[in-house]
DNA sequence: TTAGGTGCAAATCATTTGCAATCTC
DNA sequence: GAGATTGCAAATGATTTGCACCTAA
C-alpha cells in the first residue's frame, strides 16, 4: 500500500484543483478526478505510470493516455511538480508545486522531501553573480536509502 | 563556433583520458580520440549528437553509435559528468567529471557551471537526517540567461 | 447542443542493442 | 590472430499525438 497524506488534507488538495480545473473552463470526468485523488493521496511521488496502475482495478476503462493528459492539465496550471528522469519515467508531486530538494534511492527509487532553508538564497546568488533570471530549480541527492543501504551489507 | 577551453589544459586532459583507457585495457580508435578531444576541449556541455555534428565535416564515417558508446566508456571509469534530460538530449561535461551546480537557459539551452560551495554540508546533512547514504547530487537553476531575458524585452 | 475529454493505436525521439565487418594491439 | 570497436539498422520505452467517438455542462 502506498503511502499517503492524511484523508483531509487530500480531500481538500482535491476540491482545490477541482475548482481551479472549473475556473478554467475544464470538465469533470470521472477519470480525471479519479486521477487527481491518486495524486493528491499520495506521497511517495508517483510516476504516471503508477497513477494509471493504482486506478486500473477500480477503473478498467482508463488508459494511459488520460493519466498524462490530466497531468498536462496541472502542468499547465502549474499545479503539479514534475521531476524528470531520462531512465526510468518521470515522478509527479501534486502537493508541493514549487521547486524542492529531494533524496532519491538510485536502487529502489524511493523519492522524499527533504528542507533546505537556504536554498532561495542560493537561487538569487546565482542570478547575481550570472545574470540569469532564475525561475525555477532542482536538488536532488541521490544514493542509497536506509533500506537498500542495509541489504548491501555495509 | 563552440566555446573551448585552453588547447594546453584540453590535451593534458585527453592524454588523461587515453592513460586510463589503456590501463582498462580499451583501445585508442581514431574516431575515439577524436570524440575525446571535442568533449575535453568543450566549455558548454555539448549533447551527443552536437559532438557528433562537429565531428562530422572532419570525419564523415562516424556513427552516432560510437558517440554514445564512448562516452559509456567514460561513464564506467567515472570520468564524465551526464546531465540528464527528459526532454532534448543528455548533455556531458568531461572536464569536471564530479556533481556541481548549474545554470540552464530553458529558452537557449545554454548551460554553464556555477559553484556553491556549501553544497557538500548541505548533502552530509540531508545524510545525516534521512539516513541516506548520499553518493551524487544535483542542483540545477533554471531560467533564462541575459540574451534571452533581454529578447523577451522585460 | 457543443466544446472538451477519452482511449486506442501510431508516431516521436534520444538512446541502446544485435551483429557482421573491420580495425588495434 | 584475438578480441575490442565500428556502423548500420532495428529495438526500446516513456511520452505525445491524431482522430473518431463520447459526455459533461
Amino acid at each position: 500500500m502506498p503511502p499517503s497524506v492524511s484523508p483531509g488534507r487530500a480531500a481538500a488538495r482535491v476540491d482545490d484543483l477541482v475548482r481551479q480545473l472549473r475556473a478554467r473552463g475544464h470538465r469533470l470526468t470521472p477519470q480525471r478526478l479519479a486521477v487527481l485523488r491518486v495524486l493528491a493521496d499520495s506521497t511517495d511521488h508517483p510516476s504516471a505510470e503508477q497513477v494509471y496502475q493504482r486506478l486500473r482495478p477500480t477503473y478498467p476503462m482508463l488508459s494511459p493516455a488520460t493519466v498524462y493528459k490530466t497531468i498536462d492539465v496541472l502542468k499547465a496550471m502549474g499545479q503539479i511538480l514534475e521531476l524528470e528522469f531520462r531512465e526510468g519515467a518521470n515522478r509527479y508531486d501534486v502537493n508541493i508545486p514549487v521547486s524542492h530538494p529531494h533524496l532519491v534511492c538510485t536502487s529502489c527509487g524511493r523519492l522524499e522531501d527533504f528542507d533546505v532553508a537556504e536554498l532561495d538564497r542560493l537561487a538569487e546568488r546565482a542570478a547575481a553573480a550570472t545574470g540569469f533570471r532564475v525561475l525555477r530549480h532542482r536538488l536532488d541527492f541521490y544514493g542509497l536509502c536506509p533500506a537498500c543501504r542495509d541489504d548491501r551489507a555495509d
